[in-house]
DNA sequence: TCATATTGCGTGCATATACACCTTTTGCCA
DNA sequence: TGGCAAAAGGTGTATATGCACGCAATATGA
């Protein structure tokens, strides 16, 4: 693979990003859902309720991008948008019913997922990882 | 920031991914290309000509996504896409001689990001990122 | 209190990503 | 050599991503 011949920090990213995101997907969406989506829904049961800035930061995402993600999960019934009553500018976004029983299905995948991930990668090695990819993140996100 | 409560690798490597992927393209974007547009044409460059195909797996993507990727910059005239000769179904990817005057400046400023990125982060480190990010993409992908 | 700045959000647009399905072309072998 | 499998690619559909811009509601200060 000739791939490595570029040594961009940003496409080894990316690449990664992609393949991982579908071996997560794959075992993931026998549950109904994408990976993306089941950390949406993680996030909001924990947090809700939340406005769609607050949840686009604890998932350190762009509001605008975030919120159209929140199209389909509400479409599909797994979470509700409501008007804000002291400030109406806000827009509260919370988990229902029928969301909550689609996570746990999911978590259940997601944990084969992460097991699956660990076991052919190394579980320190994994840590180690995942540590040094938020690092980066944290770095190129400063001004 | 709450985001690292959910250690899921999926979700590390998009957080990471999308951040970092910003951070170039904030940088590259003076020379009218994107970043993924930048990797796209250096692989061309030294590889054509060469097919759809082969291109994909050159980059480790998608043939459809890095089929319609093509799609602007063929439109904006930085390569062109040919019927194959000798097998009909292949299509025939090459840089044009605007495309290779929009990869030298872009060049510059992908280094002007890498720079800034090991700067950041530490050069030890980030090579150290780069390949383990590979390592991890070759796990994920293997049957 | 009123004018103005700020905040929260939605939308238009463009690229990125990949799966399912289809057509055309080629290769192979009985 | 005729038929069928395999290969290369295109298209429809859906989600993901973020920038520029605009609107409505709130906060602020003179």
């Amino acid at each position: 693979m000739s791939t490595l011949e570029i040594p961009c920090y940003s496409f080894a990213a990316r690449h990664a990003s992609r393949h991982i995101a579908q071996f997560y997907d794959h075992i993931i969406a026998d549950g109904g859902i994408h990976t993306q989506q089941f950390t949406t829904l993680m996030i909001i049961k924990h947090k809700e309720p939340l406005t769609i800035l607050e949840l686009a930061q604890e998932m350190a995402m762009d509001r605008t991008t975030l919120a159209r993600a929140l199209g389909p999960i509400e479409r599909d019934g797994f979470i509700e948008i409501a008007n804000g009553k002291q400030d109406r500018r806000n827009r509260i976004v919370s988990i229902t019913e029928l969301g909550k029983e689609k996570l746990d299905v999911a978590v259940k995948l997601w944990r084969q997922a992460q097991e699956e991930f660990e076991s052919r990668f190394g579980v320190e090695r994994a840590a180690k990882l995942r540590e040094e990819l938020r690092a980066a993140a944290e770095a190129v996100s400063q001004k």
